[in-house]
DNA sequence: TATCTCTTTGAACAACCATTCAACCAAATT
DNA sequence: AATTTGGTTGAATGGTTGTTCAAAGAGATA
């Protein structure tokens, strides 16, 4: 009894902070996209959020690491939906490859905010090592999951053109080059087109399995 | 007479002057490949240039047009190197898409400290109508011309896939995709395998025309 | 209710850096 | 040779912004 009302009080304080932390994330994110990181002050951040001045300090201890917090948070996203896409897909290799397209570009996913900011990170990877880690374990995490999908579209269709590795690394390329194309030609971005395009790119290799695509 | 040695001594300034603005330019595309654009300063620009402090607001006005016309230097380059292999590439529409897919991934276009650099600047076109530009005039260029030889492509081998202009986005975006390899993969990154994967993604498209590919 | 703990506020501080500019120097002109 | 033009220097300036912190406020505990 006397826990339960403890952990009710304390849920108070612990659900506030967590708020005001995605609220910061959040704010982080808008920001970010809006003007980028150099011009991103701490209180354009905490202005956004609705909080005063000195909070991120509080919440992050440093601009540098609210934004290390921020690119976690867009890479959790990322994974996360991938990973409930991919379940959902079932077992079929062909619709588990379709479903990670679909996935990229979801509106969640590939809109020019979220865009925006994965592009101001991956531009800075040269020299953050822990952005490139982050953006890294993505990537790894991609291709290896894909590279396991091709095996098996392999075994019943041969390809001789090129390996499952260097097929995925295609597939994984095409993606961010379409949601690059989201932002220097967002006018002309078509979400439809880009799920397309890659479904024809990995139908060229695997035509009898994508026969339905 | 008198004019021409007016002029010659005249380019002793003159070329002095041309030869300080590329030392500044060059020593911008190094430093924002190795620091990125915050934190790169005008003392380092200059100091990088073997010059002093107030040059670079002297040649530029500011570190905002020294960020353009760094940037206007990278695209040219790109441009013409483009032009260049295109004209010796022939007619024939197949040679010309492998001389493109050439040059894109030729080290002097492709490489750490030009495709940083080039990142950088994609990473900030959503709020600098000026970046946005300049990289939208290269890219419509590069579709224009890729579209122009699709077409030729398609005349030859029918394709019901896609459309002439997909299937330039589409190399184009595989391009800028394989690019970012560089950056966040580099030492996995394979200049061969990167042209490999682009050939055979247009030759799924047009399989007769590249067969010698 | 009284006390303690944790979060928030916002003004003050300190560091950094783009820009300015007077003085200097080399090249061009006469 | 004398004068004008224009590129270069580097110290000084001013604005911006991340960070700190004392004081206040709100929630937890007893």
């Amino acid at each position: 009894m006397k826990t339960a009302l403890m952990n009710k009080k304390t849920n108070i304080r612990t659900q506030n902070k967590k708020e005001s932390n995605l609220k910061l994330i959040n704010s982080a994110i808008k920001s970010i996209s809006k003007r980028g990181i150099n011009e991103t002050t701490m209180s354009n951040v905490s202005q956004g959020a609705g909080l005063s001045q000195g909070i991120v300090n509080f919440h992050f201890k440093s601009k540098e690491l609210l934004l290390i917090e921020t690119l976690k948070f867009i890479s959790n996203e990322y994974l996360e939906a991938f990973e409930k896409k991919l379940r959902k897909a079932g077992d079929n290799p062909a619709n588990k490859i379709a479903a990670i397209i679909d996935n990229d570009f979801d509106k969640k996913i590939c809109n020019q905010e979220k865009i925006a900011v994965w592009y101001t990170f991956f531009s800075e990877v040269k020299f953050k090592p822990v952005y490139l880690q982050i953006c890294k374990e993505r990537d790894e995490y991609y291709n290896r999951t894909v590279i396991n999908i091709i095996h098996k579209l392999i075994k019943f269709e041969k390809n001789n053109l090129l390996s499952a590795k260097s097929i995925a690394t295609s597939l994984f390329a095409l993606t961010m080059g379409l949601w690059l194309d989201q932002l220097v030609d967002a006018e002309n971005f078509n979400r439809n087109e880009a799920k397309k395009i890659c479904i024809n790119h990995i139908k060229n290799y695997f035509p009898n399995q994508f026969n339905k695509y």
